[in-house]
DNA sequence: TCTGGGGTCCTAGGACCC
DNA sequence: TCTGGGGTCCTAGGACCC
């Protein structure tokens, strides 16, 4: 059997853990520069708060019901998903950690599966102060269907168990087509033409027909639903293949020197990322754009590919390349609004291979970066930088009501008055 | 004034080869 | 009347996830 265990509202639950005066209270959290709400408190969703709305739209019924908002902090959010991720590895046989805020769990062989969930749920409230639901069942894509039933109806007591055909039918009868995982609005739509509604008017369907018109995808979803499993727990962490900083700026950009700073901001992040999975990167793609939503100003969106010579990890030789590239692509007259750098083309390391007219000293540069990303991992931050990065003042992200970084960062921990 | 950032996988279609 | 067939590789774009 699989568990889905999910954070209830995560980004919100961890900034009450540091402020126990906000439960009960409607709570937003806001995307980087404070673009659009990536999370709400349930007494926000009550107030017909949607995901993913922008905050200005938001002004006056934030300020009419005293929503209390928050910049993402995700320093702080990272640091207690691997608090709760540590505590369920220490009582499960197997489990893949699936993002920030949820994880698959393998069961097998665990009798009185309901009581072993709450125990898990108890263990994680006691040790991280975080609330989670679990779904239980014999495929991923139904532990999916029984997490949300946990968290939607408070008589599970957040644990909901799949393990009966009449169970299965029932919950699949009342799930909409929409909120099955792997089912995204293109396919909801093609499956509303069908007549479908339901998870289980989906799996109604005639399997030639799913093959045919929602390919493979769209066939494991199928069997999965019927409790046919397909996809398997992923224990070991992938290579990522294509590694991505991008980051929309704070206030309009014109110049290429502050451009600049961005893009080598940006391609030193990938580059820490990219050894920190022992890669190397044959080829990049640097990218600008204007504002979109600015439909008065002039618009201009340009990418541009930069291969390498000899592939690399050095933050200096990538930081270099994504200039050429920036420097290719950069033109006046234009408000820019997002810059980003993203390596596409990755290989494995191969220590220290030397080209016949390489003069590069490998060693010294590997002590190099190992040592600046070991400062730097130290602090959380990027202590050590090349100064073309510049200090970002000009291009910063708007995060105009970040909490503190409250388990990371030795000046901003909790202070308790006496 | 104002709308995030990071990924993955699959498919269709074109180019090219023999 | 009649226009081969089969294969690979690459890329762009679409769809999905949190």
């Amino acid at each position: 059997m699989f568990g889905l265990l999910d954070c209830n509202n995560f980004y919100v639950s961890c900034e009450r853990v540091f402020n126990p005066a906000l439960c009960q209270k409607p709570v937003l959290v806001l995307s980087n520069n404070d673009g659009c709400v990536i999370a709400r408190s349930n007494e926000a969703k009550a107030l017909g708060i949607q995901m993913g709305t922008p905050a200005y739209q938001l002004k006056r019924v934030i300020e009419r019901e005293k929503i209390h908002v928050f910049s993402s902090n995700y320093a702080l959010y990272a640091d207690m998903s691997g608090r709760v991720m540590q505590l369920l590895e220490s009582c499960v046989p197997a489990m893949e950690v699936y993002s920030i805020d949820e994880a698959f769990l393998d069961l097998t062989g665990i009798t009185q599966l309901t009581s072993f969930g709450r125990k898990i749920i108890q263990m994680v409230m006691r040790g991280t102060g975080i609330p989670v639901s679990l779904g239980i069942a014999s495929t991923k894509t139904l532990a999916k269907v029984a997490n949300k039933f946990a968290k939607k109806y408070q008589s599970y007591q957040h644990v909901c168990l799949i393990d009966t055909q009449e169970k299965r039918e029932k919950a699949l009868r009342l799930t909409n087509i929409s909120d099955v995982w792997g089912i995204g609005h293109r396919l909801t739509e093609k499956l509303h033409q069908e007549g479908v509604k339901t998870a289980y008017d989906f799996t109604c369907l005639p399997r030639a027909w799913v093959r045919q018109n929602l390919h493979l995808g769209g066939l494991c979803v199928w069997q999965e639903l019927q409790g046919e499993k397909c996809l398997d727990l992923e224990q070991e962490e992938m290579e990522k293949k294509q590694i991505c900083t991008s980051r929309s700026f704070g206030e309009m950009v014109t110049e290429l020197s502050v451009l600049k700073e961005a893009i080598a901001t940006h391609a030193a992040r990938c580059a820490a990322k990219l050894r920190k999975q022992n890669g190397c990167v044959v080829s990049l793609v640097v990218f600008i754009s204007t504002n979109v939503h600015r439909t008065d100003l002039p618009q201009y969106w340009k990418s541009q590919l930069v291969s390498l010579l000899v592939p690399s990890d050095d933050t200096r030789e990538i930081v270099t390349a994504a200039l050429h590239g920036l420097e290719q692509i950069y033109k006046q007259g234009y408000n820019y609004k997002k810059a980003g750098v993203i390596l596409t083309e990755i290989v494995a390391k191969v220590p220290f291979q030397q080209d016949l007219f390489d003069e590069k000293n490998h060693e010294k540069a590997f002590r190099l970066m190992q040592a600046i990303d070991q400062i730097n991992g130290f602090y959380h931050e990027c202590k050590i930088r090349l100064a073309v990065e510049g200090t970002g003042r000009r291009w910063r992200l708007k995060q105009e009501k970040r909490s503190l970084c409250y388990t990371t960062n030795w000046r901003e921990l909790i202070r308790i008055r006496t």
